[in-house]
DNA sequence: CCTTTTTATAAAAACGTTTTTATGAATTTA
DNA sequence: TAAATTCATAAAAACGTTTTTATAAAAAGG
């Protein structure tokens, strides 16, 4: 038994494949009678619309594509569940392509997979890229970079303010050796972050030693790790405050230090990024910098959700996050 | 200037359509000098193809679904990661739907967006959702239960062997006061590790007290603030160990123990399920039962590819924990 | 009561591909 | 060298829809 197909439910009812097509889009033009007598022979034979032949006649795929290399800790998800729900809300499905593969990723885009796309690929999508996208008006938000056009635009957050605020606040409390755990180059946010704390030593007339600014991948792991081997490396004069570029990474300083004998906040302060879920129960509860990640999410899918209808051009937003002040920082003791 | 389509490419590289189809589709039939003449036009004209037409045509997305109704916490973007990186192996993508709406999963699955499925529903799709399915042939993987038949198969974990050794483990170590920390009655590996649970006390002949059962939902945090106020309840006389329904619950567990006071594994012993990759760095290293999340990511994908390729019919696969024993478990003090 | 308008439905075209079939030229076979 | 085969390409059909256009019947208008 081959699939079924409009064909096979207008025959049934006894009636042209166009009238089924409108008593099952609710197209306003038909004997209720009939209307009701085609969905209820839809319903007896199981139909369900193709959706390729659907997509392909129409033009729309219902469907918003959200691109990103990795999906891996509390930002993602987070991210990607409320836009999941959101999408729902306006009646669009959430496709996540996870993948580094800019080949993948510029054919599913332009080959019309989806109706609009959200990007987080760490910059590997570049000016040519998106030019060629911007010739075939695809829509598009950035999560990734501050940028504009009339058909896409981007929701960032302020990751250079967030930066130099909490720097500024550990400079505040009185500590002068504040080392920096960042992710890969790659990630800009991490980069930003990086940036701010770097202008507020400067600012505040600090001194910059290469050596702190250490790499944690952004992982509780992998900043266990690191940490581990910076403690080994520099156990006559450790830093007073770590200023880690988000709060996994915060969470793994905090336990490499912990590790090795030193207490949080006592001997070491240490400040995070995101206030992930997690942050508030943490043990101590972390300071960090909160990302309103969930309105991050809202406002990418309400932005293009508008765009698609036209209703709107590209345009930049920016997130501002906040200083949350908890147990994981202190005054320094030397 | 619209979008260009084949019928673009093939007028100006004074070819018909066809030649334009098996040029790009390295059909073996064409003069090579016409292919590459074609190759580069479609190049010049930076021409992508529509998708759409592609699939409605072809009858293949290239594309697998994995509904799922979360994607929080190490587990799922561990699967995510893994069944990606698979699918892309494979020469397809793989399409996260985040949704716990059965209509919008059916209606994807039947409309053929993706020529198959990965299922963790927890449950939602039932005996009847399934028939409807093999009627249409539809090629699934279900990761929420164990089933079989001719288009479906299902990878999945012995939970209930992994909550009898878990809990026979801190039996055997002396533990008589044991309480099991489960998620959500609709997760179904919590249930079969708590049944799991249930059957080694009652093999030693432990009694079972229906408080020892905590709802953690799975989630750090809503663990931390439930064992809080199990304490609370329970300060007099406490269990000596506790079985977390998964490794997140577990340091959830440890670290609401730790703000009251107590020592793990010196006053309480606890043990989680799943090892994510933070297990070993906690602070204790947890006891866990280890879960080989890639593999049930890599199985899934290609027993669902074999299906879909005609090479195999569904089979039912079960993956075995393996204990591994860290610091957070001890023998019990009193 | 004949013409015009409205209503309900059917027929046909279209979306952009792939795939099957047809065509004509070049090559081989007998 | 006429017939058969192979090769290269073109033409046409098909996938399953939606949308536009056509048609016939019913209702309204003068």
């Amino acid at each position: 038994m081959a699939k079924i197909t409009i064909r096979d439910v207008a025959r049934e009812a006894g009636v042209s494949i166009s009238t089924v097509s409108n008593a099952l889009n609710d197209v306003d033009v038909l004997n209720p009678a009939t209307k009701q007598h085609v969905l209820e022979v839809a319903e007896r034979l199981n139909y369900v619309p193709n959706l390729n032949g659907k997509m392909l006649k129409s033009g729309k795929t219902m469907m918003l594509g959200f691109f990103t290399t990795s999906v891996s800790g509390p930002y993602f998800y987070k991210l990607i569940e409320t836009m999941s729900r959101q999408c729902e809300r306006h009646g669009y499905g959430l496709n996540v392509f996870v993948t580094k593969d800019k080949q993948v990723i510029m054919s599913n885009i332009l080959g019309r997979r989806v109706d609009g796309v959200i990007i987080y690929e760490e910059l590997k999508i570049d000016e040519h890229d998106i030019e060629i996208m911007q010739k075939d008006k695809i829509k598009a938000v950035f999560l990734d970079r501050a940028f504009s056009n009339d058909t896409m635009g981007s929701v960032t957050f302020d990751s250079y303010a967030a930066g130099y605020e909490a720097a500024k606040y550990l400079i505040g409390l009185g500590h002068k050796r504040i080392a920096y755990i960042s992710g890969v180059d790659t990630m800009f946010d991490s980069v930003r972050r990086r940036d701010g704390y770097l202008a507020a030593l400067k600012e505040y007339g600090l001194p910059f030693d290469g050596d702190y600014v250490i790499q944690g991948y952004f992982e509780e792991d992998s900043t266990f790790n690191a940490i581990k081997a910076f403690i080994r490396m520099h156990a006559s004069k450790l830093p007073t405050a770590f200023l880690a570029g988000n709060d996994l990474s915060a969470m793994g300083c905090i336990q490499a230090l912990k590790a090795h004998g030193y207490e949080v906040p006592g001997d070491v302060s240490v400040v995070g990024f995101d206030d992930i879920d997690i942050a508030q129960y943490f043990s101590p509860p972390l300071t960090t910098v909160r990302n309103p990640i969930a309105r991050q999410a809202i406002l990418t899918v309400d932005h293009l959700v508008r765009m698609i209808q036209g209703k709107e051009e590209g345009q930049s937003q920016t997130l501002t996050g906040e200083l949350i002040v908890r147990a994981s920082s202190h005054v320094p003791v030397d």
